[in-house]
RNA sequence: GCGGGCGUGAUGGAAUGGUAGACAUACCAGACUUAAAAUCUGUUGGGCCUUGUGCCCGUGUGGGUUCGAGUCCCACCGCCCGCACCA
């Protein structure tokens, strides 16, 4: 044993794993189980260091979890359906099948390199279709529930290469291969009723003690539910069957305030009137224009379009206002209709204020404040205000007391009914893209739209398929959509829509339980792994990914696919931030920037030189890594450079987990030397004379039940960061340590177990090389004794009016008031006092003394 | 636009409301070396002077609560993320 070889000292542990069979999950009800999981990867081709954080992450807490006894589940698949292998199709030939697949076995043959401890027995990829005919009975399941449902609904259309866009594919409000002006369009899509479970989902939010507070609050806003007050304009001057318009508000305070009613471009209303007005019409296809996205449409220039129509105001039925067509209201939420307040309401005061309409206060800050306004005035709803025009309840309540006024007001009076309504939409789940899981109905002319029967599935994709043009080649295959109709026989055509990833990711947890079984799940696996104990991923998927996923687990439930403990999918849940790296730039002749790779770049001094030509290079910090910026680290090169240990030990080292890490060269650097540094001693100490005595063991196994504690901590609350910086603290220590072989070894021993979970290559040959018994990832986790961790004496700092003027060493016994006699006594304390007499101590015991003057 | 988050030395960051800057990087100095690398040791928030067991300032900005605030509250500024067909 002379010096660290982690290419050799990995490739032999992860033989070793490999051959004991150490990761290999079974169901045991001798131990308690833990199922750990990270999002699982999209198979871009190439494996990146965010991969390598996430993973390594999960790693440390299955491995810590393998030693405290547990029997563990930590599994690996690929999100494998989507538009990159589309896209890579149509860009550079070939199929998306051959090159997701190819790319999963690039990205599995990067990974194992990292000594994951993965039971790769279940791997599967969602693009198997032994995995979507699964997901395709979950479908049918769905249906017969009642969970599933068509109807219209908007999409991004690209009227020059007549597809649907994603929004991604919108740039600018352009499609991205035509350049065209993206059209919204209607299209009959299928849908998931989540919004259902609206209230469901929101109030399960409060038993997720283990989730990031700010997840449950982004589901909470996104789920978005209100109390409001729905009601109906009567109409003057509309077409026939709209004597009547609905509207929805969450501020029926603020009725006597209304200025305009409001209805979507989309409005029934809207759609008949477009009929025969072309200017309106015009109006309505220009409100069409641009993307669907609620950024988009919630940023445009709010337009308008009076439509000469006028309601009466339910209070006052000789007050009309008049009816606008306005871009910014989304048919799906509430009514499509509102009534505007400009007073009261942002947006409504910017309508107003270009329409010209009337701007009238319900409220003020006080009785004195004038209604002339030149903002709008909006305070929290908790705030009290003066209502000036009020209708119900106090002249001053806060907001919320005037709503509830208002609603009981207006139910009374037979104007409307309070009605709880929620943003949530239902989730439209059908994509009119080849590679995704087929939707497995038919239709026929006869019976309509027909469920697949279960057992002609999986619904396979074609392989044959053509990606020369755009659109669905699903659409345009010879003969893939013919089959005979499940229910009458008679030939008819296939859906040709496929399924939202995010389906596919929605259940491929509950899969891991049974990834081989032959129904979705096989509840007694299910029974037994689920729930995964801890999930790990980015806060990216805070909200729709983790939503569905819970949509899911119910719908599971409903129909027997998944037991009731698991409908809540997740006990844990933990958000890690990006890894970044710098970015090194030169300004080009057209200004835009030349990017340049940090392998060409030379650190001299906190500043960058092109190592070519020793030009200065601009250094913009910490961005994500993108392969456009050329910033981009490859795990493989560090592993190859250092070992995976070394990049394991530092994506944990420098950031706390849930904040982005940057990647720097010196840091890794770092990391390699540490464990160079680790090995020494291992090696120092086998080579010490076995029965020779020391001094400091005391002191020595002290610092190490100290370290046992504070690592143990750190692990369980993901502060990986401070774990490792007690375990440099800790290996300074022993390395200066002269205690004594048999203390020195035991040192080293538990230094290995406590690094194990992060790299745990090098902790195991440490643990053979100190003869431990068995293999590290099997030994138990070191316990700290209690007695070890108190100190006989301790320091307490002495402050002044709150600023430190000493300290003190006293016995930690010592009563507060003993600490408070010597505080006074205390030299410093004197001179500072001068004379005077304190007003207070205060003394914190095993703290901080402050003495008030 | 709406929703969420973050802001501490030259840098990444540490700090149950209790000594701000742990640990690491970078820099500087020293040991070892013919030399370099490697390794090891030490210094480093800013300012002031009377160089001390000293004083003042200091956690984006401005207020507040508290014996005591990086931490809690309010307002503002800046940056980042999500917004339903990216995964």
């Amino acid at each position: 044993m002379s010096q660290y070889t982690p290419a050799e000292i990995e490739a032999r542990w992860q033989k070793a794993w490999e051959k004991n069979e150490t990761f290999k999950a079974m169901r045991d009800a001798s131990k308690p189980k833990y199922y750990v999981l990270e999002m699982f990867p999209y198979p871009s081709g190439r494996i990146h260091m965010g991969h390598v954080r996430n993973y390594t992450m999960g790693d440390v807490i299955a491995r810590y979890k393998i030693s405290t006894g547990h029997n563990v589940l930590h599994p690996m698949g690929w999100d494998a359906f989507g538009m990159p292998a589309e896209n890579a199709a149509m860009a550079i030939g070939g199929h998306p099948k051959d090159w997701t697949y190819g790319n999963i076995d690039d990205m599995r043959s990067q990974m194992k390199p990292l000594g994951l401890s993965i039971d790769w027995s279940r791997e599967f990829a969602t693009c198997d279709p032994e995995y979507y005919g699964q997901q395709q009975a979950l479908f049918l399941d769905f249906l017969q529930a009642g969970l599933v449902y068509r109807k219209n609904a908007i999409v991004n259309w690209d009227p020059v290469d007549m597809t649907v866009l994603a929004n991604e594919q919108v740039e600018a409000g352009r499609g991205w291969r035509s350049g065209a002006l993206v059209e919204r369009r209607e299209l009959t899509q299928w849908f998931f009723k989540i919004s259902e479970h609206s209230d469901e989902l929101l109030e399960a939010l409060d038993s997720l003690d283990n989730w990031p507070a700010k997840v449950k609050l982004m589901q909470a806003n996104w789920i978005g539910k209100s109390r409001g007050l729905q009601f109906a304009f009567s109409t003057v001057g509309a077409p026939d069957g709209h004597d009547r318009i609905e509207v929805y508000t969450t501020r029926p305070d603020t009725l006597l305030g209304a200025s305009f009613v409001g209805i979507s471009p989309d409005h029934p209303l809207a759609k008949l009137l477009e009929k025969d007005n072309p200017d309106l019409a015009a109006f309505c296809a220009e409100c069409r224009k641009g993307g669907t996205t609620e950024e988009a449409i919630e940023t445009a220039e709010k337009l308008g379009f009076d439509t000469g129509i006028t309601v009466r105001h339910p209070f006052d039925t000789a007050h009309e206002l008049p009816v606008y067509i306005a871009n910014f209201i989304l048919m799906d939420y509430g009514t499509g209709a509102i009534f505007g307040c400009p007073a009261h309401d942002e947006r409504d005061f910017e309508f107003a204020t270009k329409y010209e309409l009337p701007i009238i206060s319900t409220y003020l800050p006080s009785e004195e404040s004038s209604d002339e306004l030149d903002a709008a005035f909006v305070p929290p709803k908790t705030d009290k205000v003066f209502y000036n025009r009020g209708f119900a309840g106090e002249q001053w309540q806060t907001g919320n007391e005037a709503i509830d006024a208002a609603i009981a007001f207006c139910e009374e009076n037979g104007v409307g009914q309070g009605v709880t309504k929620f943003r949530l939409r239902d989730w439209g789940l059908s994509r009119q893209r080849y590679w995704g899981c087929p939707i497995p109905v038919v239709h026929c002319d006869g019976c309509g739209v027909v469920p697949e029967k279960k057992e002609n599935l999986p619904i396979e994709l074609p392989y044959d398929v053509d990606f020369s043009t755009p659109g669905n080649p699903l659409d345009r295959h010879p003969t893939w959509r013919d089959c005979p109709c499940p229910s009458c026989g008679k030939p008819a055509k296939r859906e040709t829509d496929t399924m939202d990833t995010f389906v596919d990711s929605s259940w491929y947890f509950a899969r891991f339980t049974a990834p081989h079984a032959d129904t979705p799940t096989y509840m007694e696996d299910a029974a037994y792994w689920m729930n995964v104990d801890q999930y790990i991923g980015g806060v990216e998927h805070a909200i729709l990914h983790l939503l569905y996923a819970r949509f899911f687990a119910r719908a599971m439930q409903m129909t027997g696919h998944l037991p009731e403990s698991a409908i809540e999918p997740f006990d844990a849940l933990f958000t890690q931030g990006m890894v970044t790296h710098a970015i090194y730039q030169t300004p080009k002749q057209d200004g835009r920037p030349t990017y340049h790779y940090p392998e060409e770049v030379e650190l001299r001094d906190g500043k960058a030189f092109l190592k070519e030509s020793d030009q200065e290079v601009e250094i913009i910090p910490s961005a994500k890594m993108s392969k456009s910026k050329n910033n981009v680290v490859d795990p493989l090169n560090i592993i190859s450079n250092y070992g995976a240990d070394t990049a394991r030990w530092f994506v944990l080292s420098d950031s706390p987990p849930e904040r982005d890490v940057e990647w720097t060269a010196s840091g890794a650097e770092a990391a390699f030397k540490h464990l160079n540094r680790v090995w020494n001693i291992c090696n120092r100490i086998g080579e010490m004379n076995k029965t020779a005595q020391g001094e400091g063991d005391e002191d020595l196994l002290r610092a190490m039940h100290k370290t046992i504690h504070d690592v143990t901590m750190g692990v369980e609350s993901f502060g990986f960061n401070a774990a490792i910086a007690k375990l440099y603290a800790f290996t300074a220590t022993l390395q200066k340590s002269k205690a004594g072989h048999s203390t020195q070894r035991a040192a080293i021993m538990t230094l290995a177990q406590l690094m194990a979970p992060m790299t745990p290559h090098l902790a195991e040959d440490i643990w053979s090389h100190q003869d431990g018994e068995g293999l590290i990832v099997n030994a138990p986790w070191p316990q700290a004794e209690e007695k070890m961790l108190v100190d006989d004496t301790i320091t307490m700092p002495i402050q002044i009016n709150g600023k430190r003027r000493a300290e003190i060493n006293v016995p930690a016994d010592l009563s507060k008031e003993e600490v408070e006699k010597i505080a006074l006594a205390h030299e410093a304390v004197i001179r500072t006092l001068d004379g005077a007499t304190p007003k207070k101590v205060i003394v914190v015991p095993g703290r901080i003394v402050n003495v008030v003057a």
